[in-house]
DNA sequence: ATGCATGAGCA
DNA sequence: GCTCATGCATA
């Protein structure tokens, strides 16, 4: 809908920076650092996931290990990471000052007992579903039906892959659009 | 570190 | 039924 082409966009010489801050590269450095001084901190991705909560940052829980890795590894989307950063800056110098002061470990959790199960799709069906994908990302509920009845998987489980497909396509570290 | 999955929100 | 943020389970 719009004529946009992929070509040299114009000098923008002096322009941006009235938002804020978004720009990937300082994302990716910030990243980079953050891991630096966590690890520093001798503290894991689990923990700081779970010491987000008690920095009582309203509507802020607390985080996955995953969540933090991606994070780390800039493989979340470009809003997801600007929408996290302040979040764990806050975290970090909160850490780095309370170490200063030797305060203890916060002590908390108990394992709870839940199972689910995780399919696993066999490589060959792997680069089949591939290769549907690289000529058409978005197919139409049809098509995903005769592929999974090709491949012999449930419908669910390949809907569910071309969805997770498009989300890795949009991950920061894989995506051109910035 | 990453694969498959869930759920909220939107159209 | 998709996108988006997020996580359990697992390699």
């Amino acid at each position: 809908m719009n004529i946009s082409h992929n070509h040299a966009l114009a000098t923008h010489t002096a322009i941006s920076c009235s938002e804020s801050e978004t720009d990937p590269r300082e994302l990716e450095s910030f990243a980079e650092r953050f891991k630096q001084r966590r690890i520093k901190l001798g503290v894991t991705q689990a923990d700081v996931g779970s010491a987000l909560a008690n920095l009582k940052i309203p509507g802020v829980g607390c985080l996955s290990q995953s969540t933090i890795c991606r994070f780390e590894s800039l493989t979340l989307s470009h809003n997801n990471m600007v929408a996290l950063k302040p979040i764990l800056e806050a975290w970090l110098e909160e850490a780095e000052r309370a170490q200063r002061e030797k305060m203890t470990k916060p002590e908390i959790f108990t394992g709870g007992d839940k199972k689910r199960k995780r399919t696993s799709i066999a490589a060959p069906e792997k680069r089949s579903l591939e290769a549907y994908f690289a000529v058409q990302p978005r197919p139409s509920s049809e098509k995903i039906a005769a592929i999974a009845e090709k491949l012999d998987l449930k419908k669910n489980v390949v809907r569910v892959w071309f969805c997770n497909q498009r989300q890795k396509q949009k991950r920061m570290k894989f995506s051109a659009t910035y």
